[in-house]
DNA sequence: TCTATACCTGAACGTCTGTTCATGTGAATT
DNA sequence: AATTCACATGAACAGACGTTCAGGTATAGA
């Protein structure tokens, strides 16, 4: 027998959920090869969780709780929106590129019905964040006026996927001030490019 | 017995098919239910594909296939770069609102060996489409000297996940006039916005 | 040394899955 | 009417899965 505390064996596990929810997505995983991943026996999996529904929740909320820590603080803290906005989108990026897995499964598992509140929750709060921004940008007179929701979106979405981009493909990397650069002044010639002298 | 053309069943199969994949996922949806949903036996959907498998990948292939030819023809036939990013733009975002469940299916599915490398050349050749568009503009004039393929990922992307955000809830609806805006002109106040008046 | 406690095990159970196949049937052809 | 062929069926098979549970073992305290 393998003998631990109780509080490494389910760290243990959530590890290895981890591992094995990204490589095969919920439905395909299964708790015996998270087991053996994780060291421990079958039935040593339900002495820490109920059931496979709430061993997957579980690891998806840690990741949510973590990342919706860091960007509430950026965007509280800083003064100038162009520097927030910069900050914003760097914490995904860096975060893109630390946990590709899992931002797969994230992804991959949209459409379950039992994780699917929690993480619309999630989008709706880092929406929000963003509109915060932009209405302070607007305020201060350093972004244009524009239909603040509709904007958030759209760049809320572009971070989701170029986020999605880099975690499945290593070799895609787009970097936050390439990014930062677009959305503040867009494709066209005649705009003025100070953006990356952040003031 | 229920007798049919074989051209019609393989259709309600490929029918049944979307439906039951895009809203259970590959790993989940089961073939008996393909079948209940398309009117036919267990057995007939074996008479038109080999396997669960291949039925997956025929499906997904139309799809793809289907928006290849669309925007091929709008980067080949376009004079003006503006005017043939914002069709580009459209056409995404009328698939997006046309075929939710197909969309879905595609993001959640990310992860499978089997789709993958179809998935990925598809990418690859919508993402050349984008550097073709910006590399045009850049040459006429239109567009600001930048990173043409990191900005072209850029926008895939943000195309990618505004479709994605639209077929996962209903409520979201980004318009191609607001999203063409931004890509052209940025948040910043000072830029110009006249690319509305389409050239 | 004995006992209580916390931790751990993996065979066994019931259910669900993809796939096969022996069998059947309507319609066209002879 | 007999034959042929394309289309169709669903019970049966083999394997995989989530979950349970009767039992086992290391450690700490008495």
């Amino acid at each position: 027998m393998n003998r631990r505390s109780g509080i490494e064996s389910k760290k243990r596990i959530l590890d290895a959920a981890m591992v094995v929810f990204s490589r095969q997505g919920y439905a395909k995983a299964n708790i015996r090869e998270i087991a053996k991943v994780a060291g421990i026996s079958v039935g040593g999996v339900y002495l820490y969780f109920k059931n496979k529904e709430e061993l997957y929740l579980s690891f998806i909320k840690d990741g949510m709780n973590d990342m919706m820590r860091k960007t509430e603080m950026i965007v509280e803290s800083h003064r100038s929106p162009i520097r927030a906005l910069y900050d914003f989108l760097k914490v995904h990026i860096n975060s893109a590129i630390k946990h590709r897995e899992l931002i797969l499964v994230h992804v991959r598992e949209l459409g379950f019905t039992f994780a699917l509140e929690h993480k619309r929750q999630y989008m709706r709060n880092q929406l929000r964040l963003v509109e915060k921004i932009i209405d302070r940008g607007i305020r201060t007179g350093e972004f244009r006026r524009c239909n603040v929701k509709e904007v958030a979106k759209i760049i809320m979405g572009t971070v989701r996927s170029v986020m999605l981009s880099m975690a499945m493909d290593k070799d895609v990397i787009v970097t936050t001030k390439g990014l930062h650069d677009l959305i503040l002044n867009g494709l066209l010639r005649n705009n003025n490019q100070l953006a990356d002298n952040r003031r």
